[in-house]
DNA sequence: TCCATAATTCCACGATAATAGAACTATATG
DNA sequence: CATATAGTTCTATTATCGTGGAATTATGGA
């Protein structure tokens, strides 16, 4: 999890993946990646590697190009290990973490049984 | 934030954090902490100073220790950087964060029932 | 085959971080 | 005041990170 975290310590890599997970499932060159950023391609690429190697982004040619998407899971993992990891002995730290899910109206929880009262 | 995670991201420091937080409010004196986890207290305090530095924690003189004690409020917003940052479009993200915060059993919302498990 | 494009890898350089020994400051106590 | 304790700061050393230029691999098209 250090190693997750600290992919995403940095400030460029964490644009870059706030890129990608905007994108969606879908994905981005890392052409494209550069163009939007403005980054060098070598720079890019080695950022890139970090944060594949972090687990937090999954790649697959396609033509030239080489396609980058967010993995999804593995940022849930990380959150979900943060949030655990606080919430052990301290409510302060994540019950207000209820609002926040709320407030950005994606976890309408289907099996969870949060209140979606609001 | 990046300075806020890249001071988590870093094995000892992350255990530091763990402990204090479990320390609850009170906190803990730095020569405890030395103990618990047998650092050498040069470099906790080195590590201590990166993570109040990030905000992470805050700290006091009582005689002749000094207590350390974890900043909920900044865990709180980093995990609501994350969160926010990445449901923005991503509903796969943080949509099982509500089965997460459920299961810890810390975030009840006020209106719902209280369970006391564990 | 030849060329252009896409991306990576290699390499070097400077910057930053991590650790540990030693010295220093602050507090308490006899 | 002398001494012991609690932490910090100073300093040096080593390791790792971040970046950019140049060369390399891979693909697609004329």
């Amino acid at each position: 999890m250090a190693t997750r975290l600290s992919a995403l310590a940095h400030e460029g890599r964490l644009t870059i993946f706030r890129l990608l997970v905007r994108a969606g499932p879908t994905g981005l060159a890392a052409g494209d990646i550069a163009r939007q950023l403005e980054i060098l391609p070598n720079t890019l690429s080695a950022n890139l590697n970090v944060l594949s190697h972090a687990g937090l982004l999954a790649s697959h040619r396609q033509g030239r190009s080489i396609i980058y998407a967010a993995d999804f899971g593995a940022m849930r993992d990380l959150i979900g290990f943060l949030v655990e990891d606080c919430c052990d002995g301290a409510p302060e730290i994540c019950a207000p973490l209820g609002d926040v899910l709320a407030r950005v109206a994606c976890c309408v929880p289907s099996t969870a049984n949060l209140e979606p009262a609001r």
